[in-house]
DNA sequence: TTGAAAGCGCTAACAG
DNA sequence: CTGTTAGCGCTTTCAA
């Protein structure tokens, strides 16, 4: 009475080692790089090992070289398309690298901490948290396991854990500087989820950066989340007082942005068409969805593949022990229709810019 | 001289036993659920364990258990947001039930030949195929292996392989159906990538059903790809002669229907508004950017949840050994602004209905 | 209920 | 260059 579960045979070094009459570690040996095997041997070896189906057992390498070669990929479970983007470069890029990924996914509206005891099981090299909310007391769990830990686009003051990020609060002066240019009386925010280190740095940047340049803030507008909905209601709120609208909006990210504009549209399809001016739109992140005809989006991009590659950095060639990584990428402004490109003379948005608007 | 990277000291079974002075297979007994130790030898391991961050290594355990827990999910590199979506499903489904998830992407263009043997390599206890081709030769090379594979809305004929997949065929007649009931004249369809089954069963299913009922398929434009921009230029060529539009269209996905409604509108913005009528456009996947304020897409909804739980339950409940799983689920058809419905009875459209299409 | 011992498949000394 | 030996951390008999 054989359990089926434990009958998973896959040929082992051993049997490779048999059928050839060789010892054991030689077959090791031929799929080791840099070891010392003869060419004849090591190419029996091979073509033995192909015809029996014989790959090294992944786990038990890792085993001894105490090495898994495994990346824990912990992610939110948002819809957000630019994490999507993010997540598939990460497999792209550790699998170049020699890297497997292992994905955990929060259920909504958690945090990660429940993942990460199991995560840790799996011996993974590095955990890299994308887009969910780590608690210090989770982060210090690794440290004590020994296992870095990459916060992407997140914050997390204190602890010890490397972070790669877009220059949130830089990238967001931009739209302010860019939104002074056009010369509006009315910058208006419409933020995210306000528990996060993103929505709180944009706002941040965006708001001292308008100070710094004598403009008040005229309003900022809860969204709650970072999601297409968000955007909607937030701008239908916006435009409930008639004579009262803003002439410049920075929504929180792309996703809501687009919201935003499509409740602006069904409005002045209502209003008699032109009846107000239609404000100039900025979101942040540079989603593919911002390009598309019916949006134009005016954006801050960031930087997705460098900040992919810098986080993937810290896996492969890892800093000397217990130093900390800390890299803030720049994200760059790009002119669609959506907010016009600012004039050349004053210190803000070049525009040649606009010509970046095509979208086919 | 200790090389750093054999420095990851993480505490052991043994070192918990040594604490307390018992065994290590005590230790280990503690952490299975069905084992016999006494409570209280149990709580003071689990107490200890958790003084000392100790949790088992699941490696180490795959190693002897020989089962890893862990699934390997092999994705291709398309931006298309329905894969995004059903990656997600799965992530939390396998979680759910106690599974890992190995992610794995196809760098763009290629089949996932070159991924599998690593794939297995890891030991995984099976292989999910997700929008991407697996070769035949691929195919049994896991077969040998001893390791189930899953394809997941793709087809391959011959191979051993289980199968979850939404209907296309079926769903497509639908979309003939519906076509018929409006009374189109010129029904079209824009294929996707044609070395898809996907592509041919949508194709072949709409094609089928109109020639039963007497409809000739007016046209089909090769989009090339699943994208929004191919969706985009097919439309551009179908406007391209303007007294001979089609009155009808069924994109083989929903994001390519997206770029297609968007070349529409910018094509009736130039033109003489109202010139020529708007064509019924239909999509297939049921993407959440199909209910966009902007688009109002009408499709074919695949039943996503009820497919990844399909498959999950092939991984946690396998059939008996040589039987395979050929799932194939219905879609739905989803009603919004961008096709009228037909009628019940006659084939016309319902006023009514319309009303569906609000977004919020 | 517990401990001792064997061994999963592999890599890494150490001899030869 | 190759074989022998010793474990990596764990589960699992088998006795006690």
């Amino acid at each position: 009475m054989t359990d089926s579960r434990h009958t998973r045979i896959r040929s082992t070094a051993r049997d490779v080692a048999q059928a050839l009459g060789i010892s054991q570690s030689t077959v090791s040996r031929a799929f080791t790089e840099d070891a010392s095997v003869s060419p004849q041997t090591r190419a029996a070896i091979l073509r033995m090992a192909g015809s029996m189906g014989y790959k090294p057992n992944a786990l038990a390498r890792s085993l001894i070289t105490n090495r898994s070669k495994i990346v824990g990929l912990v992610s939110g479970s948002g819809g957000n398309p630019f994490y999507a983007d993010a997540l598939q470069r990460f497999s792209q890029h550790l699998q170049q690298q020699g890297y497997q990924t292992l994905l955990f996914t929060a259920p909504a509206g958690h945090d990660v901490d429940a993942l990460l005891p199991v995560v840790l099981q799996y011996q993974v090299d590095a955990v890299i948290v994308l887009s969910a909310p780590l608690s210090a007391a989770m982060a210090e769990a690794c440290e004590r396991a020994n296992t870095p830990v990459i916060l992407f686009n997140r914050a997390l003051s204190g602890a010890k854990a490397h972070t790669v990020a877009c220059d949130n609060v830089g990238g967001a002066a931009l739209v302010a500087d860019w939104f002074a240019a056009l010369d509006c009386r009315r910058p208006t925010f419409v933020a995210g989820r306000d528990d996060t280190s993103t929505n709180r740095e944009r706002l941040q940047g965006f708001t001292s950066r308008l100070r710094e340049r004598g403009m008040p803030l005229w309003r900022v507008v809860a969204g709650g989340d970072f999601t297409y909905e968000a955007g909607y209601r937030a701008m239908q709120t916006l435009l409930a007082t008639p004579g009262d609208a803003p002439d410049a909006i920075f929504f929180a990210n792309d996703i809501m942005a687009l919201g935003g504009i499509d409740a602006l549209k069904l409005d002045q399809e209502t209003a008699a068409a032109g009846l107000h001016r239609r404000p100039a739109i900025v979101g942040f992140d540079g989603i593919a969805m911002g390009g598309w005809a019916s949006y134009q989006l005016s954006t801050i991009v960031q930087p997705l593949e460098e900040m992919v590659a810098a986080a993937v950095r810290i896996v492969t060639d890892p800093p000397p022990e217990g130093q900390l990584v800390e890299a803030k990428l720049p994200g760059k402004v790009l002119v669609r229709a959506s907010a016009p490109a600012a004039a050349p003379a004053r210190p803000s948005v070049s525009p040649e810019q606009s010509a970046r608007a095509a979208v086919l």
